[in-house]
DNA sequence: GAGAAAACGGATAATTATGTCCGAATAAAG
DNA sequence: CTTTATTCGGACATAATTATCCGTTTTCTC
């Protein structure tokens, strides 16, 4: 509802390129190997992130990719405006022309603090908060696996016993 | 950025509707007059409305839509989720799957009140609301509009008073 | 009953979003 | 210089969204 998917790939690939490249450069077939992230979509998606300044490339042998910057200054709004152009959340939701904060309708100023704190969370969040944050789920779901094959051992276990 | 552009045409034509019909049916071109609305799509969208149950259609001369309840009992969630679906705020953005509230990621926490604010603005907001802020809107516009006619008005009669 | 006026439903077209493929360009390694 | 490995760029394919059209059904009026 918020992100496009093509969006929400470029957001994936470079949480996963910042939490596994240590800083150096980085292929495309590597940094998809693991995830259900599709390998040439997300070299287009790439390939505008490149383009957008967000992304350093190098071809050929030895090449992939990188960050143009440190992963805390790039945040979730350069990487939506890289994809969907400027953002547009400044439309309200009556959707009548000649609306915005120099021209705003009721539903506008109504709208407005949500808009706000959208905006407020793409601009504050970075690149790195969100390797950060994947790397703690990655490590919590391996842990709930862990507990279910437990789980599922014990079982069995029981049965085998029930059968003797 | 927030509802889809058929989402947008359900909430213009219940907003056109629920301000100008006094509670009485509409025709779709009636509706439609003065409006950008686009007649033929918006039928297919009101189609929609009426199985969600939020209109109420007659055929045949006399005919037309009006709601299927109160103004102020129709709110925005139920018109995006008879557009769209059930609402589907619940994934986080960096997308892995297995994220909800039950199995949270640290960005899903993150995201999470402004996820509450969207839903509760959603939820509180009504046709009637919209339709109130639209008329408001209009009258505001007709103001400006009659200034700026006005500025040039008094710049044509300087300009007319200079060519003498 | 005939004609007119309205929503309904199905078909189809146009546009955009998403996904795939492959040769070209580039760079490193032998 | 040849081979290998990589991104780049364009072309193409598929799917979803948005938009348009037209005959059918229903209802009212005369």
């Amino acid at each position: 509802m918020i992100f496009t998917t093509t969006t929400e790939y470029a957001i994936r690939g470079l949480a996963e390129l910042a939490g596994r490249s240590d800083g150096r450069s980085m292929m495309l077939d590597e940094l998809v190997a693991g995830t259900t992230l599709p390998r040439d979509f997300l070299a287009k998606v790439f390939q505008r992130l490149v383009k957008a300044g967000l992304l350093k490339s190098a071809k050929g042998r030895g090449g992939g990719f990188r960050l143009a910057k440190p992963a805390h200054e790039i945040t979730l709004r350069e990487i939506v405006e890289a994809i969907d152009g400027a953002i547009h959340l400044d439309r309200c939701a009556v959707g009548l022309d000649k609306c915005n904060d120099h021209q705003p309708c009721p539903q506008h100023d109504l709208y407005k603090p949500i808009r706000q704190r959208l905006k407020d969370y793409l601009n504050s969040t970075t690149v790195a908060d969100l390797a950060a944050s994947l790397k703690t789920k990655q490590a919590w779901l391996k842990i709930i696996e862990n507990q279910q094959t437990e789980k599922e051992r014990q079982l069995l276990s029981v049965r085998t016993a029930n059968n003797k």
